[in-house]
This record gives structure tokens, C-alpha cells and sequence, in this order.
DNA sequence: CTTAATGGTTGACGTCGGAAACCAAGTGCA
DNA sequence: TGCACTTGGTTTCCGACGTCAACCATTAAG
């Protein structure tokens, strides 16, 4: 195996560790978890998504899913609509209010990697950037494990 | 604020979601958890490391730390040794089989990084490790948020 | 020698997500 | 139309997990 995939692999792991659950404190998301927070950004970012479509975005059972929507439609950042084509389905959306939330958190994150990365000139960033769309994107083709 | 900055933001989010907690597979580590797994994998790195030093390197209080080497040693997978200058402490270390399972799964999870980038030429790999150096560096300085 | 501080462990507790049973709404076929 | 089957979502039960606070043991300070 080539050293330098090694070095990618474990350089991905630390900064998904960083970046995700553990690597954060609670308080950034005020009122809601990290994963909740990943869910209300997946619907915001959607019209009217199912549950199970959630769940399947975010690696959850459509249990789990339907747990977390309670959720957030409880903090009432999101609404539960009963589609008009199929009285089975549940369309998902946020509230102005949840559309507020993913926006401020967004922007408090943005200014975190901002922060990172102010010393690097623009060349250096768009670079970045398109690494990470390449990584991005090839995670995203090869699927899951 | 850049949207540049901003897509750099969306996209790491994404990143650390696909090869966090949520995005992996649970056979993926046989019989560890992911956390029991990073905290092997911090463990297996470092010669002698406290209960403490693990818990503060990935987040958790000293009993989370606790639990988790609890659990890694019932497995296993490490052994507390009391420390020789000071009674209180708790050196943990990998056993033979910590350093293999850890190894195992650096190596799975490095085949799977490997499979991702297969198309691309060794200058882009180098650059993509370049790029998550500075990340993975920046993140640190920054500290947590 | 006594008191304070420090590293680690334990027990009670709340939160979380999965499995499976369940309910209601749609589908297919006679 | 009527009845079995499928499908989206919810709910109940449950185990796994990490924190908090109390606690024990060892060391440091006075």
C-alpha cells in the first residue's frame, strides 16, 4: 500500500474527527446536536422530503429518522406535511425559523474555517477547495464503508 | 464572508460525515465501535498515554476515557499498567492485538481511500495530501469550535 | 501528620438510535 | 368491489453510551 493513501486516509480520519461529533462542543449548535443540526441541513437544502429519504441521506433507519424529525419539529425548525399524492408519505420542510438556525450555524462554522485559513492566499483556498470537491465527489461515488 | 470560504466549510462537513461515526459501516471495525476505535488507534500511537491524555486528545471527560480503555481492555485490545513514579497514574498501552486490529483497520480503511483515488496521478495525490496537511494543521491551531 | 490536590473508578441517570411490531394508506388482481 | 400484499411512518422496548458527582487511593504541601 503507497505511504502517501495512508497518510490521506489518516489525515481524512482527523479532520472528520475534528469536524464531526466529538470534535465539536455542544453549545455551537445552541439547541440542537450534531446530528440533528446534519438534518436540518439536509432539509433545508430539500423541497419536501420524505423521511426515509432523510434517513437515507443521513445513514439513519427510517426510525431513527422519524426520531429526529420529532425532534426538530418540536424545537420547531422543521414541519411535517402529509403529501397530497399519497396519504402515506410525510413531506419534510424547515420553518423560517429552522431555514434562520442552518443559516447562523453555517455562518459560525464558515467563520471557524475562516479563521483557519486566513493566512492562505486566494490560489491556496481555491486549491483546497477543489481538493476536497475531488474528495468530495469520489467518496460519494464509491458509497459506503 | 467568501463563499469560497463557505463551500470550503460544506465540503469538509460533508467529508467528516462520510468517514465520521454515521457514515461508516459498523462491521467496518469488527467489534469496536468508531470511538473505540479512534481511542485505540490515539492509544497505539503513543507510549504510556494516561486515561486522561486520551480522554482530553478526543474530547471526553476522564470516566468517558475510562469506560471506553474499560472496554478496549476487556476486549483486549489494550492493558492499564499502574505507573512506576506515580501510584495514581494509569499508563495505557496496546497490546499485540491492539496494534494488529489497529493496523487491520488503518489498512481496510486506507484500501477503501485507495479504491476513491485510483484515477489519479500521483501529483494530484500529493496535493490532496499537501492540502489536508494544512487543514488537519490549521484545524489544530485553531482549537476546538 | 494533617490537609489539600490529583488520577482514576463507579453508580445513577438521561439520551440516543435500532429492531420489530404495528397502523394506515395505496396497489394489484380476481 | 373485495381481499391480500406492499409500503411509509410511528411507537414500544431495549441496549449502548457518555456525563456528573461521589468516591477511593496516592501524592504533594504546610
Amino acid at each position: 500500500m503507497d505511504k502517501n493513501i495512508i497518510d490521506v486516509y489518516n489525515l481524512i480520519q482527523e479532520l472528520a474527527w475534528h469536524f464531526g461529533d466529538h470534535g465539536l462542543n455542544d453549545e455551537c449548535c445552541e439547541d440542537l446536536s450534531y446530528v440533528e443540526y446534519m438534518a436540518l441541513k439536509k432539509i433545508s437544502e430539500s423541497e419536501n422530503i420524505t423521511i426515509q429519504e432523510t434517513g437515507n441521506a443521513l445513514n439513519f433507519t427510517k426510525s431513527g429518522a422519524s426520531k429526529i424529525i420529532d425532534r426538530l419539529e418540536k424545537k420547531g425548525y422543521v414541519a411535517r406535511v402529509t403529501s397530497s399524492v399519497d396519504g402515506r408519505v410525510c413531506c419534510v420542510n424547515k420553518t423560517a425559523k429552522g431555514a434562520e438556525m442552518a443559516a447562523g450555524i453555517v455562518e459560525k462554522y464558515s467563520a471557524y474555517v475562516h479563521k483557519m485559513l486566513k493566512e492562505l492566499d486566494p490560489d491556496t483556498i481555491g486549491n483546497i477547495k477543489s481538493v476536497l470537491e475531488i474528495l468530495v465527489d469520489s467518496a460519494h461515488k464509491q458509497g459506503a464503508l
